[in-house]
DNA sequence: GTGAAAGCGCTAACAT
DNA sequence: ATGTTAGCGCTTTCAC
C-alpha cells in the first residue's frame, strides 16, 4: 500500500501526560483494572475521549499474545459454501458465541491456489487467537495447514481424512448423521411401508453422506442395493436419483432422501411420475432448512438439525476444551410434517 | 480467553542465531531486500523452514503501521446480503484485487446490536489497514460510525444519507443505475412498443432503485404515472407488481423491470395471464445474474453490471485514491436475449 | 553486504 | 494506589 493509512495517534503516553500521572495507571484505566482512585479514573477518561485516543491493538497483542479475533476459515472451491442457508445458520451461531466472549469473528475465503500461503501467513501470524474451519475438500489443504499452525482450532462437520490417525488430532463439530438417519428410516418403517429407498449424498466423498447412508443400513440392514441412489447434494441430482429408483423399482413406497435439497427435487421427480406424496410414496429429508421443507408440497418430514447450536458449540470449544472430548456430535430429531 | 493460545513460537533471533546471521540480515531475507548474499538468503530459508519461523505480525505491524489486512464489513439485518449471489461475485473481485497487492481480505458481519462496538473497536484498533463497506440501511450506522474512526473506507453501493453532505464524505463505487435503465428502456422503444411500464424497486429508501426510475424517466418523461408500479427487489413483488401493472393497463407492450429477481417474477404473472413474452409484452431486467437470467423462460434481456470489476475497483480506491475522484460509476451495457 | 542499537506502544512484574 | 522498569518481536537508521 502507497499510503500511510494510520495519522499520527495519540499514544497512551500522550494520555499520561496530559492526566499527570504514569502509563501504568492509564493502562490500569484502560483495562478497568479496580485499584485505581476513582477521580484518576475520572480523569483519565476524560483525557482519552479528548485525545480520542485508541489503544494500539498492534502494541497490545505483542505483549498479551491475545487478539481477540477468531478466524472462521470457509475452503470453498466455488460460490457453494457461501449461498448455503446452512453455513449461514452455522456463522451465526459461532458469531453469537464468540460475541459472548468479547471475540470478534473474521471471517476469510479459500477459493484461489494462493489463497492457501496468505490465509496460512494470516492464521499463522497471530491476527487470531483461535480459527474455525470449514472445508470442503474433504482430505483436502485446510487440515495439513491448520496442522502446521498451532493455534487452537475446531472443523464444522468431522474432517474426512484419508490418513485414518490425523482425524483425531482436530476438534470437529457434527450432527449425528447417522442417528438422523436411523431416525428417519424407522419411521418410515412404523408407518408400514415395505419398500424403502433412500437417495444418498457423494458417500465416498462426504462424511456426513456416509453416514447417513449407514444409518439407513443400520435400519435395514438387507435392503437390496438397487433400492439406493447416489446422487451428489443437489437439487437437480435429487431429481434424477428419484427418477432411477422409480425406474428400477416402481413398487417402492417410501424414499430417505438424505438432503432437503435433494428431497426437494425428488418430490418433483414423483409428481412428474403422478405419485401422491405421502399416499404413494413417503418421504423423509434431512437438515430441516426451514425455506425448503415449510415451502414444499406437501411440507416435508425430515430430520432436524440444530444448526445455530452447533455453531455455538464450535466457538466453545475453543474457548474450554474438554480434555478428553475434543469433539461433539450434536443429536438430531424427526420433525412430522406431511410428506411422511 | 482462558488458554493461552499461542505456544512459544520461534522469533527471529532464533532464526539468526540458528543460521548465523544479524536479526537484520534475517529480516531483510524476509522482506526480499535485493541487498543481501543469494548463499546468505538460501541459508536463511533453509533455518525459517526447519523452523517452522512465520513473522509476527503484532511487531511487524507495531513499527512498519501496517497490517495487510482489509476489513469488508457487510452491514446485514438478516441473511440477505450472505445469500445474495450478486454480493458472492462483488466479494470475490475485491478478493482478487487485495490478493494482487498481497493484502487479505477479512470478512465482518454486522446484524446483532452490540456488533456495533465491536466491530467498531476491531476497525479502529488497528487490526486492518483499510475497510470495504457494504450496507443495506440506508442513513445507517455503518456510516456514522466509519465516520469517526479515521481508517480509509469506500462504499459499495453508493451511500443513500439523509444529510446531503455526508454523501461528499465517502468514496464509493456503484454501477451505472440509470444510464443502465435508459439503456433498457430505450431498446424497449426501439422495438417500437408504446407503452412500456416499469416495475421499480424500492425508490424511496435505495438509491440505485431511485435511480434506475430516473433513467426510465429520462426516455419517457410522459409516461403516466400508472405505468410505474413501485415493488421491493423481491421475486414475489415483481409478480405482483406485474399484476397490478395489467390490471390498470391491459394495452401495455413492455415493461423494464429494475432488476432480474423481479423479473422472474414479472414472467410469472405475464404467463398467468396468458400474455406472451416477447411478442405481446417485451421484458428487460436489471442486474444479469446469470443463475436468473439464463435460467428463466424466455431467458431475459437485461442490463450487465461488471460486478466483479467494481469489486476490483473499490479494492483499488483504497491503494491509490485518485486526489480529485473519489468514487466510480461503473457503465453497464445491455445483454440481448429472447425477453426483449 | 551486514551488524549494532534504538524504538514502535503497550502490559506486567516489581517497587514503593 | 501509583510509578519504574523491562521487555514483547520486529524494522530501520546508521555504522562499518
Amino acid at each position: 500500500m502507497t499510503r500511510r493509512f494510520h495519522g499520527q495517534r495519540p499514544t497512551i503516553e500522550d494520555v499520561a501526560r496530559q492526566s499527570g500521572v504514569s502509563r501504568s495507571t492509564v493502562s490500569r484505566v484502560i483495562n478497568g483494572e479496580p485499584k485505581v482512585r476513582a477521580e484518576v479514573v475520572e480523569q483519565v477518561r476524560q483525557v482519552i475521549a479528548e485525545l480520542g485516543y485508541v489503544p494500539n491493538q498492534a502494541a497490545r497483542q505483542l505483549v498479551t499474545h491475545r487478539t481477540n479475533a477468531v478466524a472462521v476459515v470457509a475452503d470453498q472451491p466455488d460460490g457453494r459454501l457461501f449461498l448455503d442457508p446452512y453455513f449461514d445458520r452455522l456463522l451465526r451461531g459461532i458469531r453469537r458465541e464468540l460475541a459472548l466472549h468479547g471475540a470478534q469473528a473474521v471471517l476469510l475465503f479459500l477459493d484461489e491456489p494462493d489463497d492457501h500461503a496468505r490465509v496460512a501467513d494470516y492464521l499463522g501470524g497471530g491476527h487470531v487467537d483461535a480459527a474455525v474451519l470449514f472445508s470442503l475438500h474433504p482430505g483436502g489443504r485446510l487440515h495439513e495447514m491448520i496442522g502446521r499452525l498451532d493455534i487452537p482450532a475446531v472443523f464444522g462437520g468431522r474432517p474426512l481424512l484419508l490418513d485414518g490417525d490425523t482425524v483425531r488430532a482436530h476438534a470437529y463439530v457434527d450432527g449425528d448423521n447417522r442417528g438422523g438417519a436411523r431416525q428417519a428410516v424407522r419411521h418410515l418403517v412404523s408407518l408400514g411401508r415395505r419398500h424403502i429407498a433412500t437417495v444418498t449424498g457423494p458417500h465416498d466423498q462426504e462424511h456426513s453422506a456416509a453416514e447417513r447412508l449407514a444409518g439407513y443400513r443400520d435400519v435395514l440392514p438387507d435392503a437390496p442395493p438397487e433400492l439406493a441412489e447416489r446422487a451428489d447434494y443437489t437439487r437437480q441430482g435429487g431429481t434424477d436419483a428419484m427418477a432411477a429408483l422409480l425406474d428400477r423399482r416402481p413398487d417402492l413406497d417410501a424414499v430417505f432422501v438424505a438432503s432437503d435439497l435433494m428431497a426437494q427435487g425428488a418430490l418433483e421427480a414423483l409428481r412428474a411420475r403422478g405419485r401422491r406424496v405421502p399416499e404413494d410414496v413417503a418421504v423423509v429429508g434431512f437438515d430441516d432448512l426451514a425455506e425448503i421443507a415449510e415451502a414444499t408440497d406437501p411440507p416435508l418430514t425430515t430430520v432436524h438439525q440444530d444448526v445455530g447450536e452447533m455453531g455455538r458449540l464450535m466457538a466453545r470449544l475453543l474457548f474450554d476444551r474438554p480434555a478428553d472430548l475434543p469433539s461433539v456430535v450434536v443429536p438430531t430429531r424427526l420433525v412430522l410434517r406431511a410428506s411422511a
